[in-house]
DNA sequence: TAAAATTTCGTAAACGTTTACGAAAACATT
DNA sequence: AATGTTTTCGTAAACGTTTACGAAATTTTA
C-alpha cells in the first residue's frame, strides 16, 4: 500500500505537497498539481482514512441505532438516512439493536470510542441512560422518528394528530365502534408512539361523545401475528366494532387476515386502517387505508441536521415535526 | 477529550504501561493495572480507534454494499451479517446500492480508501469490472447471496435445484402448464439467480416430458407489481395455466392478487409458489406455498468466511452452497 | 536591473496509539 | 551478600497524514 511519501519522492516533492493536491488546497501551481495526481494513479496511492481520522478528530462516520432493520418501517428511515449522508460524503455504521435493549446500550459503548462524529438513533423509549450516555461523551446524536424531553434534536411526526385523523375519519364514515390495536406499552413514557396514537384515539372518541371501551383496545406486538391476535380479540368482545385502527401496517395486515377468519368481510362488515404507508399495504387485499409517515424524509432530514451538528453549523430548528396523511384506499367503508 | 497521555500522567506510568492494561497485554502488576484502569475511568478515557488503526492497518470495520436495503431478502441477510461481526467485535458500514450500478462503483470506490478490512458484497450481477476494483486493492470480498466464476468466496443456495424442486413438486400435484415468473435477465449471465431458476424450471420440464411454453414465461422486476404484471400476462394467455412459479415471495404476493382479480381462487383454479420464505410469506392469504432460503444464516456465514479472511486463517471452503428446504403451505392444491 | 510583491514549496511538529528493546526493580538462589 | 532470574516498566520509533511557518522561486513594479 503507497503512502505519501512514495507519491512525494517519485513526484520529486515534498509530502506537503502531494497533501495539498489530495486536499484541494492552493499553493501548488498546475504543473507540479498535475505530476503529482499522474504518479499517484501510477502508484494507485489513497490516502489513509485512520491517518486523516487521527489528525482531524473527525472520521467521517457517523453511526446508526435501530431496533430492527428488517422492519420496513425503519428500512427506509434508513434509506433515507444512507443515501443523504453518501451525499455529503458521511457513511454509516449500522448497528441492528434487534429490539433489546442491552444490545442498544452495547452500541451505544461501542460508538463512542469508534469516535463515530455523531450518531442518529431510534428507539422504543429514549431514556435517562441514553441520554446520559451520549451527552457525556459529548457525541451529538439526533432521534429518527421519536420524540423526547430531552434536549436532544429529533424529527418525528405528531402522533397523537395522526392517531386523531384516523379516528375522526372513521367517525365521519359513521362508526361509532372503532377498535384499536396499539403496540407494547410496558413501562413506556408518553414520548412512545403507541402512547401518543393511542391518546389520539381518546382524543378523537371523546370529542365525538363517543365512550372509550376498553373491550375494544388490544396490544399487539408490531408484528403481523401479533395484529392478528388482538384483532381476533376486539372482533370476539362483547361490543361487534365496525372498525379496527392498528397502529402500523404490519398490525392491520394481521387484523385484515384475522377479519376473514371470523367470517368477516373488510370493508363492508368492518373497516380497517393502518398506519405507516410501507409498500406492503398498497398490495393487501382490499388495498389499506392507513396514515402515511415520511418514513424516508424523517432519516434524511435527521441525517442533515446531524451533520450540520457535526459541522457546528447552526440548525434552526431541534425538534422537527414532518405531516402525516391520511391516505384513503379501500379497506374503510361508510356505515 | 483524554489520551492515553493524561491517564499516563496522572497514574504515574508511562504511556506504554497504559496502552498494555487496555489491551491485556501482560507485563503489568495488578496494582498498576488496577491504578490505571481507575484513572482512566475517572477522566472518562477511551483509546482512539484512529490512532490504533493507523498503527495496526486494520480499522475492524467491513464494508457491506447491498442493492437494496428495504427489500426483506436483503434485510435478513444483512442481519445475519451484522450480528455476526458484532458478535466478533467487527463493524459494518452499510452502502445501499439502490439498485444501481454506479452507486455500487461508487461504493467500492468508496471503501477501498476508507481502509475498510474487507467487504460483504451483493450484486445482481458480479462482473470483471467488480472483480477487478476489488483485487487490485488487495482487499478481501465475500459474496453473499451470489455465485460467481470468478476467484472470489461466495455463500448461496443451488438456485437451479431449488428451482427444479418447486416445479417437481407442482409436477407431482398433477400440474401440467406451470406459470414462470422471473426476475430481470438483460445482460445477465448464468451466474444469476433468475436464470438460475429458470434452468432448474425447464430441467424439471423437461425430464417430465413438459414442454416448455413462452406464453407461460414472464418477466418481472422482484416487486410486488411487477409480479402482478406479469401474472395477469400468463393468465391471460391462450393455455390457461393451473399453477405459477414466482422467483420470489414478493412477486408471488403480487401473483396471488393477480388470481383473484383475474375472478379465479388459489389454490383452487391456480396454485402459487414463491420463492424466498420471507415473514410475509406466512401471512398471505392463502398462506404461501415457498421455496425456503436461509437468508440469516446466508449472511451470517458469509461474514464468518470473511473476518477468517482478514485474519488470515485459512478457510475449508471457498464456495459454500447451503440448504433450501420446499416449505408447503396453502397456496398449491392437487389438479 | 533591483526591489517589492506574489506565488509556490519544504521543514517539522502534531495527532494518539502500539511495540521492540533494554533498563530497573523485585524476587529467588547460593 | 552477591549473583541469577523473573517480573515490571519506560524510552523512543513508527504508523500516514495535515498544517503553520518560513524560505525559495517567480513575477511584477519601478
Amino acid at each position: 500500500m503507497p503512502t505519501i511519501e512514495d507519491v512525494a519522492r517519485l513526484a520529486n516533492v515534498s509530502i506537503a505537497t502531494v497533501s495539498r493536491v489530495f486536499n484541494n488546497k492552493p499553493d501548488v501551481s498546475p504543473k507540479t498539481r498535475e505530476r503529482v495526481l499522474e504518479i499517484a494513479k501510477e502508484l494507485g496511492y489513497e490516502p489513509s482514512m485512520p491517518a486523516r481520522s487521527l489528525i482531524k478528530g473527525k472520521t467521517g462516520i457517523i453511526g446508526l441505532i435501530v431496533p430492527d432493520i428488517s422492519n420496513p418501517y425503519y428500512s427506509e428511515i434508513v434509506r433515507g438516512i444512507e443515501d443523504t449522508c453518501r451525499i455529503r460524503g458521511y457513511n454509516v455504521i449500522l448497528c441492528n439493536a434487534d429490539n433489546k435493549r442491552e444490545k442498544e446500550l452495547e452500541y451505544i459503548d461501542i460508538l463512542k470510542n469508534r469516535w463515530v462524529d455523531g450518531v442518529i438513533f431510534h428507539c422504543d423509549y429514549f431514556s435517562e441512560e441514553h441520554y446520559e450516555a451520549f451527552t457525556r461523551k459529548k457525541i451529538p446524536v439526533v432521534l429518527a422518528g421519536r420524540a423526547t424531553s430531552y434536549d436532544v434534536p429529533y424529527v418525528t411526526i405528531d402522533n397523537v394528530k395522526a392517531a386523531y385523523d384516523a379516528i375522526n375519519y372513521l367517525i365521519s364514515l359513521g362508526h361509532k365502534r372503532i377498535g384499536l390495536i396499539h403496540g407494547p406499552l410496558e413501562g413506556m413514557k408518553e414520548t412512545v408512539d403507541s402512547v401518543e396514537r393511542l391518546i389520539g384515539y381518546k382524543k378523537a372518541l371523546g370529542e365525538a361523545g363517543l365512550e372509550v371501551c376498553d373491550e375494544l383496545i388490544a396490544e399487539g406486538d408490531f408484528k403481523a401475528k401479533g395484529g392478528y391476535k388482538a384483532a381476533v380479540k376486539i372482533l370476539k368482545a362483547g361490543v361487534k366494532p365496525t372498525a379496527i385502527f392498528a397502529v402500523s401496517d404490519i398490525m392491520a395486515f394481521g387484523a385484515l387476515n384475522a377479519v376473514f377468519d371470523c367470517g368477516l368481510k373488510c370493508p363492508e362488515d368492518v373497516s380497517v386502517v393502518g398506519f405507516d404507508n410501507i409498500d406492503l399495504s398498497e398490495i393487501t387485499r382490499p388495498p389499506l387505508t392507513t396514515v402515511a409517515q415520511p418514513m424516508y424524509e424523517i432519516g434524511s432530514v435527521a441525517a442533515d441536521i446531524l451533520m450540520n451538528l457535526i459541522n457546528g453549523e447552526s440548525i434552526e430548528r431541534k425538534r422537527i415535526i414532518l405531516d402525516h396523511k391520511l391516505v384513503i384506499r379501500n379497506s374503510c367503508k361508510r356505515v
